[in-house]
DNA sequence: CATCCGACATCAG
DNA sequence: CTGATGTCGGATG
């Protein structure tokens, strides 16, 4: 059975829905025999111990519910040791939405019914098919972005002396031969392939004088009357349009290079999305103009995912609506025909050429709606001008191409408007004519007004991807834009430099008709960014009306930018239903937090104290020794025999080493050893060395460091036990690894330490209440939970417990320490992995968790959710006492009275 | 003085 | 070369 068959069974199963037989026409649609189904049906296949389940073995586990939380049972249904049989899919329904969970593949799917056609291809394992990733992008436009981008290596080896006065001018060139490449496959120029024909047919094959015939060609390209020229120039029409009015010196090629135009010339360019340009600019340019402002291209998936919920979902909704109506479809027709689509950063431009393409494909659909009740005697033009489309961009030739790629976007749809309507009709493409307002500039200091003009009513839509920069990578000059962006408010010097976007829109959203949504990094949905940005947005009264949750960037470029993403989609004066949507699917939601879970706009704010009766937490010991103090396993081999170097050392151990199960050494030395020691070679060396990255620092207190190389930049060790957390630790984990340590080990700056704690706090820690805490308000390094003691423990709600509680918290940690001893050649990576994760540690770690559970409520917690609603209302309480008997509250001294408290 | 972060950085397979 | 998963030192409050 084909994909497609399935498809077809699973869609005539929607048409024709019925709760009764919807779990037995599912499993049919993917093949599964009728023989089986009616035994499933009649019982003997049943295994399910419950009425209202079906367990199918190796097949499915089923449930229907009333409850909306569908997600949240799926997980408790995967986690549950006593489902037997191994179901592939845990499936849970409410019979409006569908929850399911690949048990194989832990792959998850939230969809409504009627959309589970669009999503059939998750449960093919039915069907024998294991799960392929079919790819979104379109082949042709990679085949040509390789082409180009090795003619383009080959160019500059050729021609040394190009990049001499900039890359402006190999880029115009490789943007010149694009459009010829584009404009003899569809029609621009009169004869198909007559670029790449003429130019084979005119040069040398070892390529010596190709750079000749380009030069002659462009030149005839901007010139109106060509009837002077040989014939096989002056066939070609005139373009301009800006494109070919400079005069740049043309590369020298070779055969290679000449062949590759001939390779490239086959390809069928027509099929080429214009967006292709700034994929091409990504892969083409020099590597280290790569990941410069504006060369991250966006792939159409994600541009869609952006586009789809901000107006084109909402307009198709209209469309619907209006279908029978002639009023209201030319209504709709006028509405598309004025809104604004406005990219404040918008690179190669394409949003905006997805955006255009999208809507003429809307206004051809509404005009086929519209002649079935009102024929039509004359030609039918299209509405939609480029120049609705707004744009801002920093660098001058992706704004340029950003033109060029409007109006072969404009003409690719010209094309097709006439052929899908039979009265269809356009203007001729040719000589280039206005395209849309892109503008030259520097988004966060114009005035966005005057690029895009905001009048009374206008529907405007802002879109893009911004360009991402967090504290550390900006330069100078994207410091001053964040000054000025941010004048008159504070603390906003941790924020990422696409916030700036984030300001502006918010103050261009206010008193109009218009939404926003960016492609922006996760970073200010997380951590501190949350609470230094999000304010500043919710108090204009700016509500997420959509969101995506983090998904890791990917384009068809050649290397990827490392970075996870979000979409926040803004509207000031929204009444309808919020989407949240994430890889798994979507769902309707009250609210969006700045967190973009579904939950209320609380923002947790980092605390220097601990809000609850717990041990003051640190970070570990920082070495800034560029190295030096280090001492790494093979170094160790060299010294273990040497005891004057020896009694120096101490483990030193850091997330990884703790994760990993192993760990490295470092130099220990204090003020009184350093004479003694100094006059050892080896570590004699190791403090010069130590003290000269020290001197280079362009940091003051570093370079303080340097009188004294002997010691750790950042000493916090106590001669005493200690509990370890690693700050970075894998998000699959359902519960971040933590350790006790003995007072000989050196913990890093990669964890964090709790010195002197007692058994019953590294319970507490350890506790699912507390990842709960943690999953929720951490930062992340893209989406790994990334611990800290202002933001997760200090913020912690924990009540006042009785000693018998502690001691009873106490014995499950015991048990804990116990089950993991008895795998002493295990890792913590392999003990905590989920899928390896042995049965009595998960057994301790659960009866942990109920003893911490029940510090809080006797009643036990249904779920993960329900825990979290219950942390935040607790948080929120004892915020609110603790500032009401503390106002003036400094952190240094507050620490040290709760401390006398503790022990 | 004490971090929390990274259109990342680095290792294993 | 790709997937998995956490270093290290700076800019900042």
């Amino acid at each position: 059975m084909t994909s497609t068959e399935i498809h077809d069974k699973v869609q005539e199963l929607v048409n024709n829905f019925n709760t009764e037989r919807f779990i037995y026409d599912l499993l049919r649609a993917y093949g599964i025999s009728k023989t089986s189904i009616t035994r499933l049906q009649k019982g003997d296949f049943n295994l399910a111990k419950n009425k209202d389940e079906i367990l199918y073995k190796k097949k499915l586990f089923f449930k229907e519910v009333e409850s909306d939380n569908l997600m949240a049972l799926v997980d408790d249904y995967s986690k549950d040791e006593n489902l037997k049989h191994n179901p592939r899919f845990i499936i849970i329904t409410n019979y409006k939405e569908i929850a399911a969970k690949d048990t194989r593949t832990n792959k998850n799917l939230q969809v409504s019914i009627k959309d589970l056609p669009k999503n059939h291809t998750f449960f093919l394992p039915w069907a024998g098919q294991e799960v392929y990733t079919a790819s979104n992008e379109n082949e042709a436009d990679r085949k040509a972005s390789y082409r180009m981008a090795k003619l383009y290596d080959i160019l500059i080896e050729e021609n040394p002396e190009i990049l001499e006065n900039g890359v402006r001018e190999l880029n115009l060139f490789f943007s010149r031969l694009l459009f010829c490449f584009f404009a003899e496959d569809t029609d621009i120029f009169p004869i198909e392939g007559m670029f790449t024909n003429t130019l084979m047919q005119h040069t040398q094959k070892d390529g010596s004088d190709v750079h000749l015939y380009l030069d002659k060609l462009f030149k005839a390209l901007n010139t109106k009357d060509n009837s002077k020229q040989a014939s096989y120039i002056s066939q070609f029409p005139y373009v301009n349009g800006g494109l070919f009015q400079d005069v740049i010196s043309i590369p020298k090629f070779n055969k290679e290079a000449r062949n590759i135009l001939e390779e490239s010339g086959e390809l069928d360019w027509s099929h080429i999305n214009p967006d292709i340009f700034g994929s091409m600019i990504q892969a083409v340019v020099n590597p280290d103009q790569r990941g410069n402002l504006g060369m991250h291209y966006t792939s159409v998936p994600n541009i869609m995912k952006v586009i789809k919920p901000l107006f084109l979902d909402d307009l198709y909704e209209e469309l619907e609506k209006a279908k029978g109506n002639s009023k209201k479809l030319r209504k709709l027709l006028d509405r598309i025909s004025k809104l604004k689509i406005f990219d404040p950063a918008c690179g190669s431009g394409n949003f905006l050429i997805i955006a255009y393409k999208e809507l003429r494909k809307l206004e051809i659909e509404i005009w086929q709606a519209l002649l079935e009740t009102e024929p039509q005697q004359s030609f039918i033009y299209s509405n939609i001008q480029l120049t609705q489309f707004y744009g801002i961009e920093i660098d001058d030739f992706a704004h340029e191409i950003a033109k060029l790629s409007l109006w072969l976007a404009e003409h690719q749809m010209n094309k097709y408007f006439e052929n899908q309507l039979e009265l269809g009709k356009s203007n001729p493409i040719l000589p280039l004519k206005a395209s849309g307002n892109i503008t030259h500039a520097n988004a966060t200091r114009v005035d966005w007004e005057d690029v895009c003009p905001k009048h009374k009513d206008d529907e405007i839509y802002l879109l893009g991807n911004p360009p991402y920069l967090g504290r550390s990578l900006r330069d100078t000059k994207q410091q001053e834009d964040m000054d000025f962006v941010f004048q008159g408010k504070k603390n906003y010097k941790d924020l990422d430099y696409i916030t700036c976007w984030f300001i502006k829109g918010s103050n261009f959203l206010k008193d109009s008709n218009s939404k926003l949504a960016f492609v922006s990094t996760n970073s200010i949905c997380q951590g501190t960014q949350v609470s230094l940005l999000w304010p500043h947005l919710l108090e204009k009264k700016l509500a997420i009306f959509f969101a995506h949750q983090s998904f890791k960037w990917n384009n068809n470029a050649k290397g990827n930018a490392g970075v996870s993403v979000v979409i926040i989609g803004l509207s000031n004066s929204f009444n309808g239903s919020k989407v949240l949507y994430s890889d798994i699917g979507y769902k309707y939601v009250q609210n969006i937090s700045p967190y973009l879970t579904d939950s209320k706009d609380l923002v947790i704010t980092n605390r220097y104290s601990p809000l609850s009766n717990i041990p003051e937490i640190c970070l570990g010991n920082a070495p800034k020794d560029g190295g030096a103090l280090i001492i790494s396993d093979t170094e160790f081999e060299e010294y273990k025999n040497n005891n004057q170097i020896l009694k120096y050392i101490k483990k030193y151990i850091g997330a990884n080493e703790f994760i990993k199960g192993n760990y490295r050494y470092c130099l220990w030395l204090t003020d009184d050893d350093i004479k003694e020691a100094g006059e050892i070679n080896e570590i004699a060396m190791r403090l010069d060395s130590c003290k000269k990255m020290r001197l280079n620092s362009k940091k003051k207190q570093t370079q303080k460091l340097a009188s004294i190389p002997h010691k750790f930049g950042e000493i916090r060790y106590k001669k005493s036990s200690s509990v370890i957390i690693p700050s970075v630790s894998s998000e699959r984990r359902n519960y971040i690894p933590i350790g006790f340590l003995d007072k000989n080990w050196i913990v890093s700056n990669s964890a964090f330490v709790i010195y002197d704690a007692e058994p019953w706090l590294f319970g507490i820690i350890s506790s699912n209440m507390h990842m709960v805490w943690v999953k929720a308000v951490a930062g992340r390094l893209e989406s790994r939970l990334r611990y800290s003691s202002q933001l997760c423990y200090n913020t912690f709600p924990f009540p006042e417990i009785s000693k018998v509680k502690k001691a009873n918290i106490e014995e499950n940690v015991y048990a804990v320490l116990e089950e993991r001893e008895k795998h002493p050649e295990k890792t913590m990576a392999e003990l905590y992995d989920p899928d390896k994760m042995p049965k009595g540690l998960r057994q301790a770690h659960k009866d942990l968790d109920e003893a911490v559970e029940r510090c809080y409520r006797l009643q036990p917690f249904q779920n993960d959710t329900e825990r979290l609603e219950y942390l935040f209302k607790e948080y929120e309480k004892m915020i609110a006492k603790d500032t009401l008997f503390q106002p003036a509250r400094r952190g240094g001294k507050q620490k040290k009275t709760r401390k006398k408290k503790v022990k």
